[in-house]
DNA sequence: GGTGAAACGACCAGATT
DNA sequence: AATCTGGTCGTTTCACC
C-alpha cells in the first residue's frame, strides 16, 4: 500500500529524522532542532500522522534482558504454491510472537523469517512447533552470532524534497 | 552486553507489552491497563529505563511514502577474517544509512545485511558503492517481494516472571 | 503501593507579519 | 505560509502518606 504522493521540504525531513531517533522529544525541542516554533511544528507532525507517514510510536526493549537475545534467520523453500497454502502459511507464521520479520523473497529462497528466542534450546522448540503446523519442504536456519547494527530508522536520503517556500505535506 | 539480572513480575511484563505496542499511552492509560495507579506505574517505567530494559522510544515511518519501500537482503561471504578487515567492514557498513540491520552469522553465510532503498536502481547504486568500499569475495542479494510481518515488539513470553506477592489488583 | 498538587507540555484560537 | 500570546486541559513528576 502506497499512500498519496506528497511532497516534503527540508523541515519535514528534519522532523522525521528527529522523531525516528527519539520520540520523547518535546514540541519545543523538536521545533528548536528543525528551526521552527512550536505551533507550526506541531501542525506538521499532525499532518504527517494523518497522512500515515508516521505510523506509530513504540518503545524498544533490550532483548537479552527479557530473554529475547538470540536472533535466528530462517530460510524457507517450498513447493507448495497454492493461494490456500500461502494464506495459511502467512497466518500461522505471523501469529507466532517469536517471528519479528517475515518476507517473501525473490531468488531461490522463497521466504525469510527473523525469529527471536532466548537461546538455542528455545529455537529448537520453536522450530518443531513451526514444522508441525505447516508443510515446508526445505528449512534452513542461521544464528546471528553478533548484531552489528539494528535500527528502526529508515534512510531519509532518498526523499524527494521540495525546495519551495514550504508548501508541504 | 547483558545487564544485571533483574526479576520481573506480571505487571512489568504488561507494562512492557503496552509500551512496545504504543509508546504514546498516557500514564493513566497504562496504569489502568496493568492494574495499578499512575505513580507506582511511573516509578516502574523509570526503573525499566534506568536498567536499560527500555532502550529508547522511536517513531516508525511508512517506508513507501518516504522513498524507502524496498527491502533487500544481502548475503556476504568473505575469505578475509583479520580483525583489521572486520573492524573496517563493520564501520563502513554501519555508517551507511540504507543498512538497517547487519549481523554476523553462523553457517555458510558470514554476514547478512538488510538494506532499504526506494527501488531497484537505487539498490544497484548502493551495491556499487558497497563493493567499492571494501573487498568482499561473494555477495548475493534477494529482494523482498512482500513484507508479510514486521514488528519491533520482542516476544515477552520467555521472560522469567516472579510470582511474588508484589501486587494488588 | 496510593494521594494530591505543582510544574510542564500539548493543543487550539485569535491577532499579526 | 510563519510567529506570538494567551489560556485550557491533560500529563508528568514529586513530596508525602
Amino acid at each position: 500500500m502506497s499512500l498519496p504522493d506528497l511532497t516534503f521540504d527540508v523541515i519535514d525531513r528534519r522532523i522525521l529524522a528527529a522523531l525516528q531517533d527519539d520520540a520523547t522529544l518535546s514540541m519545543n525541542e523538536i521545533a528548536a532542532r528543525v528551526g521552527l516554533s512550536a505551533t507550526p511544528c506541531w501542525r506538521r507532525i499532525q499532518k504527517l500522522e494523518e497522512a500515515g507517514i508516521i505510523t506509530k510510536r513504540v518503545a524498544l526493549l533490550h532483548g537479552p534482558s527479557i530473554a529475547a537475545g538470540v536472533s535466528v534467520f530462517v530460510s524457507v523453500r517450498t513447493n507448495q504454491h497454492t493461494d490456500e497454502w500461502l494464506k495459511r502459511f502467512a497466518e500461522v507464521v505471523s501469529a507466532m510472537p517469536e517471528v519479528v520479520e517475515f518476507y517473501r523473497l525473490s531468488g531461490d529462497i522463497d521466504y525469510l523469517l527473523k525469529v527471536v528466542v532466548p537461546d538455542i534450546a528455545a529455537y529448537d522448540a520453536f522450530y518443531k512447533k513451526l514444522v508441525s503446523k505447516i508443510d515446508l519442504s526445505d528449512v534452513s536456519s542461521s544464528f546471528a552470532m553478533e548484531e552489528i547494527k539494528y535500527t528502526t530508522a529508515l534512510p531519509l536520503d532518498y526523499m524527494k524534497v521540495d525546495k519551495r517556500p514550504a508548501t508541504s505535506v
